[in-house]
DNA sequence: CAGCCTGACGTTAACGTTAACGCAAATTCC
DNA sequence: GGAATTTGCGTTAACGTTAACGTCAGGCTG
């Protein structure tokens, strides 16, 4: 391994400058700094994160856009399981997590969220970001410093310089749902979509996947249902008691969000099981148990946990490993059902697992009196 | 963040002793011994792994014990992928990768390997074991020194002091296989299971998992096919070859290891398309088209780029970063169809997006000099 | 009792990087 | 043209841990 002060020797300067060009710190002639830069190059020299970070001691905090965990019927709190588990891991790492939640139906919440990020700018050292707002995540991605890096997870502000974007196709994920909805009901039928006002783009792509897949299905008529979210909190369960009564020959019901559950409900309270079949979305806690007594038979997730903690991990990968990291991560689409749900439930195999942990003990302790020997 | 400088100024000695107490190098008097393991305990002491490593200059090898990447279909690779992933992800660790393969057909070739990885001990300081072969893999297991940790990847032996086990419930994903086939078939025909000798505990899991979960279903009958690997390459295009013949009103053919490409091949040559469908296991190369259009309806992966990409994460967790990991990781059981096999077929969408990124260069090569010397 | 060993410590030089500090020489300013 | 600043570099003390190496007292052997 090539070290710093090899590449000050080839070059005849001293550490110190070699330091000062590496990190722009001025104060190097450019003559010096171009020859440093070469041998750099030459000697692939890669810098010792872990000297470096010994020497520099520095806490990086990593803030956490996202909106109340509660919202979405909980959703979001799965997404900031998965950046505990992150954080859990890399403890020997000296990282902070930061976490700022708005309303996501909220403008004023979101921006005012962002600015406190942004206005203690000296406390973040990284930014994860759901950008559910997309409006308003516009304007706010402009202000981020460019020496900022962020990451965006659940969906993505396009032609951003973000440093990754973590999340799923949606048009594809619905076009997933139309196929298991077509197998479901045998290959004819009419499909209700359940969709809700004000429209989210990201809602709309699966929608999207999920008619066109559907269209060239003769034997399959699609119809669309709306409800207005502000009218109550059982928006689905109400509009679901409209799907039954305006379209009594339904055999399946597509659930582009989270709220599958609502429909569920309604439907154990006045369908014999098996007539009218249920897609959904999400593993979210009232979910489960529908998805397990078959009212509900898929449900389709994108991993939300895994979304954070990968937001996490690629920071550290970039910011203190030094690592590339790839520009965009399209996590699969998971098909949920009864018969796997236990291993998807616990969010990651690894947190559930680790539950039970173990002592830290003394596994694998050190054989006495090995040691490097120096020249 | 408290040092081992403090823990030796509460305990009234130098650094040196605490040291020696830390890692039971000998020579404190047990009375001191005792004080400093309270302090420590008090203090909540951990060692900074920065400086620790900086200072031991040590070079971490991993074998990674599995069955040539060429056998079952190239199946093997997948591993050794997320292996190699993992690898180039933590490329600021100092670790190396020693890839061992044998025979999966031959318990000879097995010991071999295993004895290679042992003999030469002072080189491996942690293990990645696919136990493919479980009797050969049991009296192995026992010949691991107490102090060189292992995990188990793909399937396990069990009752053993493994550090970690990273597998997926063969029985339920065969049950989920059954789900989706009573869905496939309308819940009414026969359904053919192919098997091979010499049997496998693991596959033979799967079947049991499948039958049992399609017992309750009058409608369908379930046949068992088996077949000699020995005889060909091509056993299971053959074995179907039988089956067409001896059960012409197959609807289904559940195929419990990756050679459904096999049966898709006859199928797609003497059966028109939906009349008989088929599930099969584990993304390997030549089950991809056959994914694609349609003869077979779904795989179950056991996602094996993630289990090997695991174990060396486990290994560094616990050996470089002394965290506590997971007894035992329940990988999802992950349903593949058209619709979502791009998003999985990249292996991991890290790789997959990552690829461009980078040449391979000059890992591996150990620098010369400073290796850690026992004693 | 000299010589040797050993138990129980303390001391110190690494490991590679960082940034503060120092110090000439060159440049700028009034 | 002298003072003040800037430029270009070298030196050095950290960061926390590790293990080789000293030291010193006490015990044992012949």
């Amino acid at each position: 391994m090539v070290t710093i002060r090899e590449i000050a020797r080839k070059a005849g300067v001293s550490i110190g400058t070699v330091d000062r060009a590496l990190h722009n710190r001025g104060r190097v002639s450019k003559a010096t700094q171009e020859r440093i830069a070469r041998i750099i190059a030459e000697c692939r020299y890669k810098p010792n994160v872990f000297a470096s970070h010994l020497s520099l001691a520095k806490q990086y905090t990593f803030a956490v856009l996202t909106p109340e965990p509660e919202q979405d019927g909980r959703y979001w709190e799965l997404p900031m399981r998965g950046i505990r588990k992150a954080a859990e891991e890399l403890k020997p790492y000296p990282i902070r997590i930061w976490p700022v939640h708005y309303d996501k139906y909220s403008e004023a919440s979101f921006f005012k969220a962002g600015e406190k990020i942004l206005k203690s700018r000296s406390e973040a050292d990284g930014l994860v970001i759901a950008p559910v707002l997309s409006a308003a995540s516009e304007t706010f991605i402009r202000r981020i410093p460019p020496a900022l890096p962020y990451v965006f997870i659940d969906s993505y502000v396009p032609d951003t310089s973000c440093l990754s974007r973590i999340a799923q196709n949606p048009y594809r994920s619905g076009a997933l749902g139309a196929r298991l909805m077509d197998l479901l009901i045998g290959g004819k039928g009419t499909v209700a979509v359940c969709r809700m006002v004000p429209r989210d783009y990201h809602i709309d792509d699966r929608v999207n996947g999920f008619t066109e897949a559907l269209r060239f299905r003769k034997d399959v008529e699609i119809v669309s249902f709306e409800a207005d979210r502000k009218t109550d909190e059982a928006v689905f369960y109400h509009l679901a008691e409209r799907i039954l009564a305006e379209r009594p020959s339904c055999n399946g019901i597509f659930v582009p969000n989270s709220l599958g559950h609502q429909v569920a409900q309604l439907l154990k309270e006045r369908v014999p099981p098996g007539r009218i079949h249920l897609i959904g979305y999400d593993l979210v806690e009232p979910n489960l148990p529908f998805l397990k007594d078959g009212w509900i038979r898929f449900l389709i997730s994108q991993r939300p946990d895994v979304q954070g903690y990968q937001g996490i991990q690629l920071l550290v990968q970039h910011l203190l490993l030094k690592n590339p990291v790839p520009a965009e991560m399209n996590l699969p689409i998971d098909i949920v059902t009864a018969e796997n749900l236990d291993e998807h439930a616990g969010t990651d195999p690894q947190e559930r697992a680790g539950r039970s942990a173990e002592a830290v003990e003394a596994r694998g302790a050190r054989p006495a009196g090995r040691r490097a020997v120096r020249k």
